[in-house]
DNA sequence: CACATAAAGGTCAGAAAAGGTCAGAGAACG
DNA sequence: CGTTCTCTGACCTTTTCTGACCTTTATGTG
């Protein structure tokens, strides 16, 4: 198999891993695959484009990465799953989780992220009791982006 | 992570904890992060800009510090305004009609004000009995539109 | 008060650590 | 063969970080 398809699938099984989001540094993964540094950016180049439903975003300088976002083409369906993938019970940490991979892949904007983020909050469920959080959040979470997919 | 990013992350923690205002003295913070002290300039001048909507004063000698403040635009500012304005109840109706207003008054975007009410919906607390969920709502309302402004 | 000293913070050049670009050599494929 | 796809290396730009040196301010001292 090519040096570049196998860099390739790499790519993918790390944004698999991320739920759309995979974030590398072009050297380690050079170094990894014995290859040019420059070859990182041939595949991504040739395979993961915007035409493609892919997002690249990169810092330099001392650590650098590369971000890899898959867009999903219809914004609601994704949002629909993502509804449909939130369990009885969700946790301030995995609201706040999915909430930043929901923003990364462009599917909220930051503001609405930040207006999710919030009122899943336990600061915003301060009235409710500890154990009964969880089960709430999930409800509140799953309501606001099927609400949003409307 | 990279260390100008802990250090404005640290940054941004006092600033919330000082509701928009930190005060900090550039060896101590350098020290703690086992840095050069202009480091700490550094990140100021690339993250604390005013076009990032801040202000820096400082002060040298003996006792001399370093204060940060963000400024609020009006959108903010109305923002907070209107949260405080939440009593301590709120019907799903009068959610509503507040989002509504928020919208038309251009300080959420349709979206974030979908958002905002499937929320704040009886659907989404339906977990919570109803005689808890005003309260409740008046929690999550105010929550969300602060960490809007946040 | 005048002065000296210590205790801050400010500036700037440059090293180091990333990632970006591009021309051109090979390889694969028709 | 000619064309298209891979791959590399040389060189470039951006971002981070440090250290040497400078300026400002507070405070003590005769």
């Amino acid at each position: 198999m090519k040096m570049s398809d196998m860099i390739a699938r790499s790519i993918a099984e790390m944004l698999s891993d991320g739920g759309g989001v995979a974030e590398l540094q072009r050297k380690s993964l050079a170094t990894h695959f014995s290859c040019a540094p420059s070859q990182i950016n041939y595949v991504i180049e040739t395979r993961f484009t915007p035409e493609n439903g892919y997002l690249v975003e990169s810092q330099r300088g001392g650590g650098g990465y590369i971000r890899i976002i898959r867009l999903m083409d219809d914004r609601r369906r994704t949002l629909v799953e993502a509804a449909r993938g939130i369990g009885g019970r969700l946790t301030q940490n995995s609201s706040a989780k999915i909430t930043q991979t929901l923003v990364s892949a462009g599917l909220l904007s930051p503001s609405e992220g930040r207006l999710l983020l919030s009122a899943c909050s336990d600061g915003a469920l301060a009235e409710v009791l500890p154990e009964e959080r969880d089960r709430l959040r999930a409800g509140i979470f799953r309501c606001a982006i099927l609400g949003l997919a409307t």
